[in-house]
DNA sequence: TAAGTGCGTCGTT
DNA sequence: AACGACGCACTTA
């Protein structure tokens, strides 16, 4: 219904040996986390000036968990997250996403059922692929229900790597 | 088996 | 009113 921006008032680079990413934190914790991307590299560097401790805190969480979880382990501890501008519906989304350890998978019709809404299977695809915090929000982890990858915000090449690194099954 | 078609369903735009 | 990161039933080859 209403969806707020996710007012990111810090846009910060984190460099892994994939490339490097981009997070983006507001007022209220980490708000958005983009796949390395070669265009938008020179956007990153104009923010570092007044910067909190706090969101250099946050920061420095990020980059430990998402280096962990592009190593295919789990994150230590993770920052806030700020989720507001999703909908309720694609909150609930994936606040089940966080629920699926890594190596795990679950289908959509899986999540569908989870939060109490079995017939919004493809509602859930949706809320998937608007997810702003991927990765570290796993939705690489939801395929589809006969094992095959299912779509991916990303390239599906991400997906399958993402799967492959904490050894979770899937059909090719 | 594999590949293609049609349709129910529902949140989002 | 139209469109999906779906799932299922049901053809064809």
């Amino acid at each position: 219904m209403h969806a707020r921006k996710p007012n990111a008032l810090f846009v910060l680079p984190i460099a892994t040996p994939d490339g490097v990413f981009v997070a983006a934190y507001s007022a209220n914790g980490l708000a958005g986390l983009e796949f390395p991307s070669a265009v938008k590299r020179a956007k990153t560097r104009s923010a570092k000036k007044g910067i909190t401790s706090r969101v250099r805190r946050w920061h420095a969480a990020t980059s430990k968990a998402l280096r962990a979880a592009l190593a295919g382990r789990t994150p230590p501890t993770l920052p806030p997250l700020d989720c507001s501008s999703g909908t309720r519906f694609q909150r609930r989304v994936w606040n089940a996403l966080r629920k699926i350890a890594p190596g795990k998978t679950r289908s959509y019709a899986e999540i569908a059922k989870g939060i109490g809404k079995p017939k919004a299977v493809r509602a859930v695809g949706g809320a998937c692929g608007a997810n702003p915090i991927p990765v570290l929000v796993p939705c690489h982890r939801v395929l589809a229900a006969n094992g095959r990858l299912g779509g991916f915000s990303g390239t599906p090449a991400w997906k399958k790597t993402l799967l492959a690194r904490e050894g979770a099954p899937f059909r090719a």
